[in-house]
DNA sequence: CGTAGCGCCTGCCGGC
DNA sequence: TGCCGGCAGGCGCTAC
């Protein structure tokens, strides 16, 4: 479920709701996740005050006034419910935390994860760089660290194809299997193209256009394409602009051709044959 | 070392 | 109607 614009939007509703709120109680309900969640959260962040929440690729970072932080991750079906109103526990919800803003009202946030991918970690907040998972990090795809000669620096030599360099969190942090093949359509690039073909004016324009998409998603709220919906119950609506992915067989926006999906790495791709074509000595094997 | 593929989970949808 | 295979927004681990 969760890339990047849809944790950013999870994350701007949290902040929203319960930067300055004290914790009240936590009530964890089925532990395991892709971890089993961290015994020491249900006591110790107990009464803490939270600060300001921030994302960094697809994880949710929730630092306390104790100098400890609670990390979430949302797997491909995770999400939160937030609200004022007392929320009745369903199935798949595993912890819910109760706080009390600052004017003194009750909030109550519910993590659920019907597949349990996803998973929450509470640790010393000077660990967080070094945590196994995010140390591994690659840029913030809306930062400046995020520019056409890193891209050429990273893909230098490597024989990848772009679509999975795009998924390589370890290059840039938060594109998503969604987002890919956007990003690819946008950038009129094949996604079986290896890597180390790319020439700057490709990496110029992927680059942008990682930037371009990114930032309209975070502003329509992201995309719903099953169940997902924002904290507050709001779907995201940059599924009506979704350009390639999910239209396998629909007309390309660009041109009369119908959009192809491919399988592989057991990830679906989508793309235009010719608004995406190049010459077919770069083609991977398939 | 870098890369490909598997497997973790549950639910839903389409085809027979 | 019911069953079954395929598929789903992620990512760590293992084998090569």
């Amino acid at each position: 479920m969760p890339e990047l614009p849809e944790v950013e939007t999870t994350k701007n509703a949290l902040s929203n709701f319960i930067t300055e709120a004290k914790v009240i109680e936590v009530e964890i309900f089925k532990e395991e996740l892709r971890w089993p969640i961290n015994n020491n959260l249900k006591s110790d962040i107990k009464n803490s005050i939270i600060l300001n929440p921030f994302r960094l690729g697809k994880y949710i970072i929730v630092p306390t006034d104790r100098n400890k932080c609670l990390l979430l991750h949302l797997g491909m079906s995770g999400f939160l419910k937030i609200s004022k109103k007392k929320i009745k526990v369903k199935k798949h919800d595993h912890v819910k935390f109760t706080f009390l803003n600052t004017k003194h009202e009750e909030i109550y946030v519910l993590y659920n994860d019907t597949r349990r991918f996803g998973f929450i970690d509470y640790f010393d907040n000077d660990k967080l760089n070094e945590h196994f998972l995010i140390k591994k990090l690659g840029v913030e795809p809306l930062s400046l660290d995020l520019n056409t000669k890193y891209l050429l620096k990273k893909f230098n030599n490597r024989d990848v194809t772009i679509k999975t360099s795009l998924l390589d969190q370890k290059i840039v942090a938060g594109i998503g299997n969604i987002y890919a093949s956007e990003i690819l359509f946008l950038s009129k690039i094949h996604p079986l193209l290896k890597v180390k073909f790319l020439d700057k004016k490709m990496a110029n324009r992927l680059c942008k256009s990682i930037k371009y998409i990114l930032k309209k998603a975070i502003d329509k709220g992201g995309t719903t394409i099953k169940d997902f919906k924002n904290p507050d119950g709001q779907i995201g609506y940059f599924k009506q602009d979704l350009l390639v992915y999910s239209r396998k067989g629909m007309e390309c926006f660009d041109c009369e051709k119908h959009i192809k999906m491919i399988n592989f790495s057991g990830r679906a791709t989508y793309y235009c044959k010719k608004c995406q074509g190049f010459e077919k000595k770069f083609l991977k094997e398939i």
